[in-house]
DNA sequence: ATGAATTACCTATAGAAAATAGGTATAAAG
DNA sequence: CTTTATACCTATTTTCTATAGGTAATTCAT
């Protein structure tokens, strides 16, 4: 099991809001699976990360949630609020802008 | 004052590595400042941030020091040990995995 | 000449976030 | 029927960055 790079701070909350615009609507365990699968295995998060972040993104009305049974357990679906899109839209720059301003010290 | 991103982690040792790379011999206040230019201002880190770093990162012999004096006062030059190089060869590649991992992610 | 700003180093504490290591309960698979 | 997978949860530890100081010498402006 190849550990996380070293590199990880805001990236889990960036992946969740990100999957969450591509599929609208998931449950905390999908998304565990769902960010092992979109990052190819470079990013693999436990549910010990990805369930506190969940609740607190929900707190601070980024998500809102559903709880809904399915196949005879209940899930907790998770969907963007409008707050949450435009939270994730700021990431995504901030994102490319390290990345930019990195890839330039490191060509540099 | 524009705060850092939300992405910090591993990026104040990763930037400190590659000047290093760079310019051979620098000494603490100087990579404060220098972290500044090379990023564009996208990141700022104070003395606070910087000087721990660069002690933790002799310890763990990444990098040797030279104490010498210039202009009156003390300064101490930092440079790449080639553990260091290693270090900053393989810090490199894990950012750039990660970057290439978000992008797909975030298009997707 | 003197006071303020800059250079140059340092550390202790706080704060934030991921990583770890558990725990509960139901459903499916062997 | 026992194990594995699904699906949720939380408390604690670890690992950083961020903050907020402090010391001393030099340079710059008044």
């Amino acid at each position: 099991m190849a550990a996380n790079p070293p590199f990880m701070s805001g990236v889990p909350e960036l992946l969740i809001l990100s999957l969450l615009r591509a599929r609208e609507e998931m449950y905390g365990y999908e998304i565990v699976a769902a960010i092992g699968a979109v990052t190819g295995g470079v990013v693999s998060l436990k549910e010990g990360v990805v369930y506190p972040l969940l609740h607190g993104l929900e707190a601070d009305g980024l998500l809102k949630t559903q709880r809904r049974p399915a196949s005879g357990r209940t899930r907790v679906y998770y969907a963007l609020t409008s707050k949450g899109i435009r939270r994730l839209f700021d990431l995504t720059d901030e994102w490319r802008r390290l990345g930019g301003a990195m890839e330039r010290a490191l060509a540099g």
